[in-house]
DNA sequence: ATATTTGCAAACGTTTTGCATAGTG
DNA sequence: CACTATGCAAAACGTTTGCAAATAT
């Protein structure tokens, strides 16, 4: 039982080498990482694995509770949620150039809220701002 | 000019009878919808049109920042942003259903800060809370 | 009259699937 | 050994594109 999923258990698999490269690298990873910015870190440490397998270890990961998804204009991110990296991003509409903010913010109060008014079992959340970054304000 | 959309000025092209029943669907809407539930309130209505005009009209309207698209687990949604009905969403891991919530907070506060800070225009946010609903939780 | 919008069919890129093989526990 | 993970190729899916016809201004 862990503290990333409460409600269901999920075994997380056999540990091969490819599983335990992502689990590293997004672990090891600041930020979240799309699929292909994924692969790119895989190929550098030389370990290239067939597109199914990448989506079908990112699905089985999601599922797990290990990490999360988050889908900003339409590409998925992954990242392993750590609460002190919490942050929030700010998403230009004109250069889809997405960058990390961190606010200082009360949600994890509005969190508790909720779980108890809804009777709803928050596991994390994302919040993005979006509008026009400095280059694009014509 | 428009509230919307304070950096580009974009036409809105023509009034042809399907832009103008998107435009009106999406503001009768009380909440977002997506292109399967766009599409079937046009058919309801005996406007059926292709699926690249949806595409196009959906693209073109996003651009000229009448509507906005906010992508939620994987799927686009499309609403006419009014203020006073903002609100954001409990999206639940497991059986994927979506319920709107309201929660009192100071956010347009962090946007003016934000806004000030990294010299951002935000447009609008969009913020969603991840995890159990009742049901899904065993 | 002219420029925009539409439908159609084909193209495209991404994600998923079935199956045989390789690898893990 | 039994079962899971992987690679491969094909299929499925959503989205985009080029072009000719229809429509709005």
């Amino acid at each position: 039982m862990n503290k990333i999923n409460k409600n269901k258990s999920f075994s997380v698999g056999r540990l091969t080498k490819i599983k335990k490269a992502i689990i590293i690298i997004l672990s090891e990873n600041h930020c979240f990482l799309s699929k292909a910015g994924l692969i790119e870190k895989l190929n550098d440490i030389k370990i290239n694995p067939n597109r199914s397998t990448i989506y079908r270890e990112l699905q089985f990961l999601t599922k797990s509770g290990i990490i999360i998804k988050n889908t900003i204009s339409g590409t998925d991110y992954y990242e392993i949620p750590k609460d002190h990296h919490h942050h929030h991003h700010l998403v230009c509409l004109s250069c889809n150039r997405i960058e990390k903010v961190k606010i200082t913010n009360q949600l994890k109060k509005q969190e508790k809220q909720i779980a108890k008014q809804k009777n709803f079992n928050i596991i994390n959340h994302s919040l993005e701002f979006y509008g026009y970054c400095q280059k694009c304000q014509v």
